[in-house]
RNA sequence: GGCCCGAUGGCGGAGUGGUUACGCAGAGGACUGCAAAUCCUUGCACGCCGGUUCGAUUCCGGCUCGGGCCUCCA
């Protein structure tokens, strides 16, 4: 294996991934803010991410490696969620947090080694923001603190966009007490009745954006390996971590790569997103049935890069290629991952071509062992097809049995029939007849 | 309007300057009491127009269409 290759937004193109300390090879990845149900676009990140995490464990080892993703559980959504329903927010963070990690942990993503909430660390929002004032890089004004965008030159370079054009396209009004259009919010009032921390500009809260640096800086450190996120984060969360970090770090980079995952869109061809309504929540999934493990497969069908259009043929058609590999495999156990897989793999995540190569192998261990590295293919083949046992369909199996040894074929083919009516499907195999759900 | 990305067969989706995947679905065959599964065989492609080249789906330019961002958003 030559090593892994990834796609740097910042450089805009593909590079060698060569850690700071190989020891200590440090990702961070933005995660949820608890509010509201996680769609499976908002999943395709979590599912990417935790199979480059289990990539750079594989080469650089379980425990060289530190995986932080946050939790947003401070932001004006959540409050307006726990006003709605009269509650403190931590009673909406909590359940929503809960449902995260329940939705995720059914898509087969490991929990990160970290995961930071935002009102928890405070007190390092806070001294960085006091750092960032001091530095003269932010200021207070109006009872906010802000960023000073004008401190930093190379303010745009993540998304490529210069400061005039955002300016001319900026389609939201700019607060009068703004001194740059540009500038943004790093701490904010909270009204008394309204959650809120005490800080030398007053009672209030932090913005979105140092959330992200205050926690890199205490948990991962000043310079990290990798910050990964959805595309939709390059402007202006990204690029503003990138600012107030270095402004507060006398210039060292915030993180050495910078990758982003597409987006998915639903059939209209259109973003999926909360704000349009046309979100397929991961929980309305696998109420459907859908097992977590289809999804997963549907997510890493296409590169992290490209678009994906989810539908219900996609998931068709994860299912189907999930049984045949699942019966390639049989129940062998896990054996060591087949060289191409992983060169595709550390080839930018190039997980369609992983798929395809994994399609390909003959050895049963070694498919088991390669699916691994995708997260994919740790169930027992038999709770894959047959999930919980079921004595009254083997009872019908068992009669079926006895009327094939008496070649009343048509009583075994009612039975059979019957079956596939509700969606059992019969498998008469040397040793013996098995079943599956479609 | 500015910036960025994409366009591959019925569908999903890699990849490549010349012969190219792979999966799903389809067709034919073997096997089966009949199926299912499996195995074998098989059809189907690189948005449009130019350019570079001996040769372009691949490189360059233009166009069309689609998508993303432009301070809520994975």
């Amino acid at each position: 294996m030559t090593g892994i290759r990834l796609h740097d937004t910042m450089a805009r193109e593909k590079r060698v991934f060569t850690p700071a300390d190989p020891e200590r090879v440090t990702l961070y990845v933005c995660g949820p803010t608890v509010y509201n149900r996680a769609h499976i676009g908002n999943a395709r990140p979590a599912v990417v991410f935790d199979v480059l995490s289990r990539l750079l464990r594989h080469v650089y080892g379980r425990d060289e490696v530190v995986y932080a993703r946050n939790v947003t559980d401070v932001d004006d959504k959540i409050i307006e969620a726990a006003r709605a329903e009269g509650v403190d927010p931590s009673v909406i963070t909590e359940r929503f947090e809960r449902h995260y990690l329940d939705d995720m942990g059914a898509l087969g993503v490991a929990p990160p080694d970290l995961a930071p909430h935002a009102t928890r660390n405070i007190g390092d929002m806070v001294a960085m923001i006091a750092r960032l004032i001091e530095t003269g890089n932010a200021y207070e004004a109006d009872g906010h603190v802000l960023f000073n965008v004008p401190s930093d030159p190379d303010y745009g370079a993540l998304g490529r966009r210069d400061r005039e054009a955002m300016i001319a396209g900026a389609r939201v009004e700019v607060a009068s007490y703004k001194k740059d259009p540009a500038d943004f919010v790093l701490w904010k009032p909270s009204p008394d009745e309204m959650i809120g921390w005490d800080s030398p500009w007053g009672r209030g809260r932090p913005g979105w954006h140092i959330e992200c640096s205050a926690m890199i800086e205490r948990h991962l450190g000043r310079t990290i390996d990798i910050h990964g996120g959805g595309l939709d984060l390059i402007f202006p969360h990204h690029e503003n971590e990138i600012a107030q970090s270095r402004c507060a770090h006398e210039g060292a980079p915030l993180a050495r790569y910078w990758v982003h995952n597409g987006f998915l869109s639903m059939a209209g061809s259109e973003k999926m997103s909360k704000s349009l309504g046309n979100v397929v929540l991961v929980g309305e999934l696998l109420e459907q049935g859908h097992k977590g493990e289809t999804l997963r497969l549907a997510l890493l069908s296409a590169h992290y890069r490209q678009p994906l259009e989810w539908s219900s043929a996609l998931v068709a058609q994860s299912k189907a290629t999930l049984d045949r590999l699942y019966r390639a495999a049989g129940d062998a156990p896990a054996g060591a991952a087949d060289e191409g897989v992983l060169e595709a793999l550390a080839d930018d995540l190039n997980t369609p071509l992983a798929l395809s190569r994994i399609a390909a192998l003959d050895d049963p261990a070694a498919i088991k062992g390669s699916a691994a590295l995708l997260g994919l293919l740790g169930d027992s083949s038999a709770s894959w097809f047959q999930g919980e046992g079921d004595a009254r369909v083997d009872a019908l199996i068992a009669a079926r049995a006895e009327a094939k040894a008496s070649r009343d074929f048509a009583t075994a083919d009612r039975i059979r029939a019957d079956l596939a009516g509700e969606g059992i499907l019969l498998e008469d195999t040397p040793t013996g007849t098995i079943w599956r759900r479609a």
